[in-house]
This record gives structure tokens, sequence and C-alpha cells, in this order.
DNA sequence: CGAATATAAGTCGCACACGATTTAATCGTA
DNA sequence: TACGATTAAATCGTGTGCGACTTATATTCG
């Protein structure tokens, strides 16, 4: 039998992806309870934070911030503008962009966003200390895999 | 108009989710490459690193390991049934469980996954210590996740 | 100018994730 | 021992992610 030994890098706890993953998953997992009320899922209320910080914005930067690209922002998109939540338009100097806008509904939620971070961050009694450290390591990480050669 | 200011709680730099999400998909990205040649997906070289460590296991165990419920693992586990890894069975002892065990080939694919890890490492080019150090984190922060109350 | 090229969004197909529900088997206990 | 509660998988529906491709528009340069 090929029996995993403890140092075998193939074990699931000699990962670091795994923890990131998992991790991943499980804080989308606790946003859901504070989202589903207003009816947004993680990666729209992801999508809603860059517009909150620019409307309107083309779905290409969008996609530059969230690292997101059309295949999955467009149906996304189009959920939100069913919400009446945003507005899609062709921008006039180039017919080729999409301008996404947020309606008076899509800033007002904004507010009632407010206290999501907060609750969040009580939910899991993460030491302040502790998550600004994991934050910067996570920001150097992935500013290194976001700067890799695509491909 | 409300802009959000610097200090925002809801700007997206100011999230410890929004990097955790997006390096958690690059690193999936980077996997990729590698597992595509090998027939799998990243979810499956995840679940065949439990089965190379325990097989055969339960769907239940799986899913403690991997912190994925049924209604994913069934049809992911299928898949590689059909690709001839895995065997699925009812257990003797207890019919409502699902016994998952590895085939000759499901066994052999480890040797085939064994660089993985070290050429995944090498394209990122993450120095050790820091690497190290990120998962030592993201370790304790899965365990407080594992174990908040559910609901 | 005009053809080749590049770019922005969208479409398509597949494989997750996951909440909610269902089905089947086992367990607990009165 | 019967029967309600519990448990293990599976099923279903929705919404991502993403590789591969298409469509429409703009740009470049011969």
């Amino acid at each position: 039998m090929s029996e995993t030994l403890p140092g075998d890098p193939l074990r699931l706890e000699q990962q670091l992806c795994f923890p990131l993953y998992a991790a991943s998953r499980l804080v989308t997992r606790l946003y859901q309870p504070l989202l589903e009320p207003l009816g947004l899922t993680y990666p729209q209320y992801i999508v809603l934070m860059i517009l909150w910080e620019e409307s309107p914005c083309s779905v290409s930067r969008i996609g530059e911030r969230a690292l997101l690209a059309s295949n999955t922002l467009t149906p996304l998109l189009k959920r939100l503008e069913q919400q009446g939540l945003v507005q899609r338009s062709r921008a006039a100097h180039d017919e080729r962009v999409v301008t996404i806008a947020l309606t008076e509904a899509g800033q007002a939620l904004r507010r009632d966003c407010a206290c999501v971070p907060a609750k969040l961050y009580q939910q899991v009694g993460y030491p302040l200390d502790e998550a600004r450290q994991l934050k910067a390591q996570l920001d150097t990480l992935l500013a290194r895999l976001a700067s890799l050669p695509p491909g």
C-alpha cells in the first residue's frame, strides 16, 4: 500500500490551499443569513461594494477589481438589474462597453448593508490583531497571485 | 451621494473576506493546468488526498474532512467512479452508509500527483516563511469557523 | 481607406456549493 | 416490539466560476 506518511506533501493537512479554500467557503456561508434577507448573494455583495465606491462603472472595471470575467459578471449583473439595483446601458463613446450604474434602490441598499461587516466580525469573534495580520498576508498573496503571468 | 470614504467598513479594501475569496479562486485556477492533464478538478483532487490517507472511507467521513455535504460530494464521487478512480458500495453493517474505496487506478494516480504541490509552490514563488505563517493563521481561522454554532 | 487585429461583452457547457427536501435505514424508548 | 426521532445519502433548484468560443465594435497600420 502507498499510505501517506506524516510529512508527505500530498497530505491534506500539509496544504496551504485547503484551509484557504475551506475558510473562504465557510466565510461565504456566514454571510448568507445576513445577505439573504436583502436578496443578495455573496458575489453580488462584492460587486455592490465596488459600485458603492464607483458608479457608474464598466463591466470590465468591475471585473478588474473583483477579479471576475464577463462570463461570470454578465449573468450576475443581469440579476441585479432584474432586482432594480443597477441599470445596464451601452456607453456612448464606445459601444462595446456596458456601463453599470446604481439605481436609487441600489444606492439605498448600502445603508441596509452598513451593519453587515460588524455583525459578521462579531459572529466570528476573531481577535482584531490576528485579523489585521491575516488580511495583510492575504493581500500580499493576492497581489502576488494576480501578478503571475497568465497561463 | 453616499460615497464611501477611505475608512468605511464597506470599502472592498477594508474587507478580510475579499482577499480570502479572491486568493482561493486564483489558487484553484493555478492548479487547473496541473490537474487537467490528469482529468481532475481541484475539489476532486482534495477528495482524492483524503482517500489517499484513508480508503475505504464513508461519504460523511470525506465530508467531515473536506467540509462538504453529500449534495456536493455525491455527484463528484460519481464522476470519480465513472473515471474508474473509486468504487462506491453500501456498507454491510449499515445500509445507509456508502463506502468509497480507491481502485488500483485511483491509488496509482497518487504517484502522478506527487509533484503537484512542489510545482504549484514553485509557480507562485511564495517565500516559505510567509507560507508557513499564513497557513498557521488560516488553520486557526478555519478551526474557529468550523467550531461556530451552525445557523 | 480598408483589411487584419484587438478588445468588450456575451453565450455555452460543465462542475461545483449549498439550502431545502426526500428516501431509506437505524436507533431510542416507552 | 412498535413507532417516532435520528441519521446517511441522494435529489432538486439556483447561482456562481471559468475555459472555450462568438459577436459586435473599435483600433492599427499598410
